[in-house]
RNA sequence: CAUGAACAGCACGAUACU
């Protein structure tokens, strides 16, 4: 008991490493595993992703003999969902209708999530509709998930008639579902909408939380009142919640859209004082400002950072120095940025394609654009009103109006409407 | 009346023109 209290409690902190230290120390001592204790193991892997060593443990579990309960299944999906790996749901899915137990809302819960996730509402309204073909009604958490579904991919229509079935059953919304419809109109701009659902949620006794905050404080931010951003975190502050690492992200971001690079940089510091760490988002967003004034320098500085401080670098985080390089002309560099980035092991996407687009259309290198546009297409990726574009701008950046009214006749026939 | 697990939902970064 002693042990699984600590081994749950460390779980609970999202540190695995001490809880399997104690897990080791229990076995190594001989006393007796029981289930309690192999889903508190499990469950503190599964939170920090290990899912190697949930495997094993599993395994390990059931050879001794210990009945594998449904709420351990429900804890390693979850695991799978976090990595967003939809086969491995799949199939303990399946295992779990297969060993003849009956999957509960969380089970399904746990599926619909997935898929949001990976932005595949129809895929999550299916599972929903097989849920209730299995006579479970939905709650609280499956409706916010697929409002939240919705506000995702840019339906909000969608997103307030789920909210408005949810009402219907009688589901008075909570604190999440408030968040998310807040989140929906700060999306849109609708900061009046997005206030008025504030008071409301207030008026029914939630307290809002750092999402809420967030939420709104992006929402001025993004359409263009960086002051009511910053009025914002005040009030947020004086309501007793400090800003976390997104908080900041989002105010560094504000302060960057409007190229005020020093203020950023103070965020910056302050969060650090405050002693919240920066992630690789944070970097990433004063890197997209100095690309886009051309310090390249400063770019690159900021990306080392990011691996100086042992964080992951990401596709966007490459984006943000081939703008660097391609903003400023420096096509030598971006070159050997796409080196380093696919030696590293990542692909390019539509976004890196059009950046390079861009830089080539910049110098009115309509060849090295036209380049660009084929191994787009070799690498699976159709062109699109952006990359065409940019590419008419390199057209006519050459001088060549024949290729420009060309490639407007190109654009048509693949059903991409210029604008 | 007193010890452990049991699980799912919300906020932030990238591409052209504007």
């Amino acid at each position: 008991v002693t042990y699984g209290v600590l081994i749950s409690g460390f779980a609970k902190d999202g540190n695995s490493e001490a809880a399997e230290n104690w897990f080791q120390d229990l076995r190594s001592k001989g006393l007796p595993l029981n289930q309690i204790i192999y889903s508190s193991i499990i469950n503190a892997h599964c939170k920090a992703g290990n899912m190697r060593r949930v495997e094993e443990l599993f395994l390990e579990m059931e050879k001794l003999g210990y009945p594998a309960a449904l709420g351990i299944y429900n804890t390693i999906m979850d695991g799978y969902v976090t990595l967003r790996d939809e086969n491995r749901c799949l199939e303990i899915f399946r295992k779990i209708k297969d060993t003849g137990i009956q999957p509960t809302i969380v089970t399904y819960g746990c599926l619909i999530h997935l898929y949001i996730k990976m932005k595949k509402i129809s895929r999550a309204l299916e599972v929903a509709k097989e849920m209730q073909s299995n006579g479970i009604v939905h709650n609280k958490m499956t409706y916010s998930m697929l409002i939240d579904g919705y506000v995702q991919i840019g339906d909000p229509l969608n997103a307030f008639l789920v909210f408005e079935e949810m009402m219907e059953a009688g589901l008075k919304p909570d604190v999440v579902t408030y968040n998310i419809l807040v989140h929906a109109y700060c999306k849109q701009g609708d900061m009046g909408k997005a206030l008025a659902i504030l008071g409301h949620m207030k008026k029914e006794g939630h307290t809002p939380t750092l999402q809420t905050f967030t939420s709104i404080i992006d929402g001025f931010a993004k359409h263009g009142d960086v002051r009511l951003a910053m009025e914002t975190v005040n009030r947020m502050k004086r309501s007793g919640l400090r800003p976390s690492a997104t908080t900041y992200n989002v105010m560094m971001n504000a302060l960057v859209q409007e190229r005020q690079m020093n203020k950023a940089l103070s965020i910056l510091d302050e969060m650090i004082l405050a002693g919240i760490a920066p992630n690789k988002r944070s970097y990433t967003i004063l890197m997209e400002g100095y690309a886009c004034i051309g310090e390249v320098g400063l770019a690159f500085a900021f990306f080392n950072r990011i691996k100086d401080e042992g964080l992951e670098v990401d596709v966007i985080t490459y984006g943000a120095l081939l703008k660097a390089c391609c903003k400023s002309g420096r096509m030598q560099s971006a070159r050997e940025i796409l080196r380093e980035m696919a030696d590293a092991g990542f692909e390019c996407n539509p976004f890196i394609y059009n950046t390079l687009l861009d830089g080539w259309a910049q110098r009115g290198d309509m060849w090295q654009a036209e380049e660009v546009l084929q191994e787009m297409k070799n690498g699976g990726f159709s062109p699109d009103i952006c990359s065409y574009t940019s590419f008419l701008n390199a057209c006519c950046k050459a001088g060549d109006m024949q290729r420009a009214a060309e490639t407007l006749e190109v654009m048509r026939n693949a059903g991409i409407q210029p604008n």
